[in-house]
DNA sequence: GAAAATTCTGGGCATTATGCATAGCGAAAA
DNA sequence: TTTTCGCTATGCATAATGCCCAGAATTTTC
């Protein structure tokens, strides 16, 4: 579970360019091919890797709004939120957060007028008591890790 | 930029299994290995699928906390604050919001006392006026994308 | 409705990568 | 010291890739 420099610096290489395989990354890291074999299985199975999904951009899908839903719920209805947002496909991610049994919830939309009826629909439910939204604007840093990758290995 | 069903379906198996090649997935979509090569390229020059980079997961790197943090910002001091938080490795993703000048950020720490560190850090800077976090508990839904796919493939 | 343009098909071929196996070597742990 | 473990280096059969092409099917344009 520890990463040390190999297993980062095989990470970063990844990041920035995931399509080169084996081969080639051994090249670029000077090590044998078996190496980035045995250490691409183990960070897989280690469960630091998750897999290689492509990286689909909403917005190009047509969905250039995004939103972020604070919901505060009802005693005891969590699960029957939970269920009820999974349903909603413009639901990107939800997390339960400390608080008022609240909930933070990821949306996009096609415009802004599409966005409130995706709020609409994501409210209209019996659980939930009131919901907040903030609409993004712009994103200065998009999702990232190669920092985080960088710290945890430099040790 | 609109996306048919045959592009949907091929988001959904790469998302699904990401490591299969071209022609696995020709094999799979019942069409010609070029149709898939080409969809592919033209997803892909599109912005529609923004890479394959890894999916690493930071609670295996170490990073178990997640938190959301709600930052107020002083007039004027938006740039200055997102090239500070982007000097932050932990902060995975900035976003500005409506509202109060608002911006939202994801964190992840070590543990809850780590938490404590990182949230000084982040708001240890002159731009930032308050901030309030939530920290996750759950996530009920990962960070998905297939359910909005199929959505906008079905036109 | 006819012509043009685009897309998909199916095939071939040289190059390259993969999966798997093996053996030697060095460093760290028992 | 002996054992264990990870890295190196290599070989080989199989499979995938990149690139080419000509013809069929579909969609778009006039």
């Amino acid at each position: 579970m520890a990463i040390d420099h190999l297993d980062g610096a095989l990470l970063e290489l990844l990041a920035e360019e995931p399509r080169i395989g084996v081969l080639e990354a051994s090249r670029r890291l000077g090590v044998a091919r078996g190496t980035v074999q045995a250490r691409l299985d183990r960070l897989q199975s280690n469960g630091v890797i998750r897999g290689f999904g492509p990286d689909v951009d909403p917005a190009a899908l047509g969905y250039p709004v995004t939103a972020f839903a604070t919901l505060e719920i009802k005693q005891g209805q969590g699960n029957d939120v939970r269920a009820h947002l999974t349903t909603v496909p413009e639901v990107l991610e939800l997390h339960t957060t400390t608080g008022h049994g609240d909930m933070l919830c990821r949306l996009v939309a096609r415009s802004n007028a599409d966005l409130q009826r995706v709020i609409d629909r994501v409210v209209g439910f019996d659980g939930i008591v009131r919901a907040s939204t903030a609409i993004v604007m712009e994103n200065p840093v998009p999702l990232r890790i190669v920092p985080l990758v960088k710290q945890a290995s430099a040790d």
